[in-house]
RNA sequence: GCCUCUGUAGCUCAGUCGGUAGAGCAGGGGACUGAAAAUCCCCGUGUCGAUGGUUCGAUUCCGUCCGGAGGCA
C-alpha cells in the first residue's frame, strides 16, 4: 500500500499502561500522539481521566486532549474528524502518528474510514421518544420503527437496547434513511491508513484488577475529590457526565454514604469498564497483544512493541 | 471446663420433613455506527467444614473432631 498512511494505534482497558509505552514509542519513531478517548478531550478532567501530565508527555505533542470545555458535547462523528485531520497533518511533517487510547468506537471508526452523514441529530426527538419508552416501554419503541425500518427493528429487537432503536428511529426522521443503509454506507470508502495495531492487557485479569484499585488510590491522593466537586458544580455536556470518577462520588458530597462506600463503587465502576474494553478490543483480530504481566521490565515489552513496529516495514 | 448457636458459591445468606442445592451482590461471556467512561443481552461458578455411623441413598439424621460467635463459670 504504496499511498496509505502508516499509524500506529496502541489500544487496551484502562489503567494497562497506554500513556508510558506510547510515549516511549513516539519518542523512538519520531512520534505524535493522537488520544482516542472520549473524555480527555474534556478540560478540568484531569485526574480521574489520568490524563497525562506534562511530565508524562516527556515533550511529546498530544493532539485532542484538552480539547473542549465540559459543557459542549462530542461525539464519534467528531472524533473521525478531528483525528484524521490531526493524522493529516502529522503525516505531512513526516512524523509517525501514534493513535492511543481507550475508546474503542473512535478508533475502530478512525481506522476505518467510517463515514457519518453530516446532520442527523434531532434531540427533542429523541427526547420525546425516550418518554415514549419510559411510559410504553421498549416494545413501543419497536413498533415505530418497524413501520417504515422492519430490517433494523428485527436486528435490534433481541436485546432491546432503547438508545439503539431511538437512534434507528431519529436517523430515519432525520435524514429519510434507514440506519442499516447508513451502516452499509459508511464502510464505502476506503480507509486511507495502514495501522500496525497493538493491544496492551493482563492476562490474569484480577492483576489488571490490582492496578485499577491501586490507581483510584491514587486518584485519591492526586485530589480526585476537589476535582470532583468542581467539575460536578461546572455545566456538564451530556457527553462529559458520563464520565467515571464523579457521579459515584455523589452520593457522599450528599451525605447519603460513606466515602469508602462511594469509592468501592467507584473501583467496581473502573472495573466493569475495562471489562467492556476488553470485550470490544478482543474481536479485532488484527491486533498484536502484549500481556504486562508477562514480563520482567518495562524495557522487555518496549523491545517487542518496537519489533512489532518495524516487522512491518 | 460446661452450655448454646454456627460452618452451604468469591461475599452475605436461603434451603433440602433424607433423593448431591439457589437468591442478592461480586464475577464471567457477548453485542456495539453520531452519549461509547454510554447503552443493552446472556450465564450459577459448589468436596454443602472433616471424618465415622444409620440408610438403597446423607449436605440434611446421629457420634466424634476441627474452625467461628456468644453465654455460664
Amino acid at each position: 500500500m504504496e499511498n496509505s498512511i502508516k499509524v500506529i494505534s496502541i489500544a487496551g482497558p484502562t489503567a494497562s499502561g497506554k500513556t508510558k509505552l506510547s510515549v516511549e514509542l513516539a519518542k523512538k519513531f519520531n512520534g505524535e500522539i493522537v488520544s482516542a478517548d472520549s473524555m480527555q478531550i474534556y478540560k478540568g478532567m484531569q485526574i480521574a481521566t489520568a490524563k497525562p501530565t506534562e511530565e508524562e508527555m516527556c515533550g511529546i505533542v498530544h493532539h485532542l486532549i484538552d480539547l473542549l470545555p465540559s459543557d459542549k458535547t462530542y461525539s464519534v462523528a467528531m472524533y473521525v474528524k478531528d483525528a484524521s485531520e490531526c493524522i493529516k497533518k502529522i503525516h505531512k511533517k513526516n512524523k509517525l502518528p501514534f493513535i492511543v487510547g481507550g475508546t474503542g468506537l473512535y478508533i475502530d471508526s478512525l481506522l476505518n474510514n467510517i463515514q457519518f452523514s453530516d446532520e442527523c441529530r434531532d434531540e427533542p426527538l429523541c427526547e420525546e421518544l425516550n418518554k415514549i419508552c419510559n411510559e410504553s416501554g421498549v416494545e413501543k419503541l419497536l413498533d415505530i420503527l418497524s413501520e417504515f425500518d422492519s430490517e433494523s427493528a428485527e436486528r435490534l429487537r433481541e436485546q432491546r437496547n432503547p438508545k439503539r432503536i431511538i437512534r434507528a428511529i431519529e436517523f430515519y426522521k432525520t435524514t429519510g434513511k434507514t440506519i442499516s443503509e447508513q451502516i452499509h454506507n459508511s464502510k464505502l470508502e476506503k480507509s486511507p491508513y495502514n495501522a500496525v495495531k497493538i493491544g496492551l492487557s493482563c492476562k490474569d485479569r484480577s492483576k489488571l484488577y490490582d492496578r485499577i484499585d491501586k490507581r483510584v488510590d491514587l486518584m485519591l491522593e492526586q485530589g480526585l475529590i476537589e476535582e470532583a466537586e468542581s467539575v460536578l458544580n461546572s455545566d456538564l455536556s451530556f457527553t462529559a457526565v458520563k464520565a467515571i470518577g464523579y457521579k459515584e462520588l455523589i452520593p457522599y458530597f450528599n451525605g447519603e454514604k460513606s466515602l469508602n462506600e462511594c469509592i468501592e463503587t467507584l473501583k467496581r465502576e473502573t472495573r466493569r469498564y475495562a471489562k467492556r474494553q476488553i470485550t470490544w478490543f478482543k474481536r479485532d483480530k488484527e491486533i498484536n497483544w502484549l500481556y504486562i504481566d508477562e514480563y520482567n521490565s518495562f524495557s522487555e515489552l518496549f523491545d517487542d512493541a518496537v519489533e512489532i513496529i518495524e516487522k512491518d516495514n
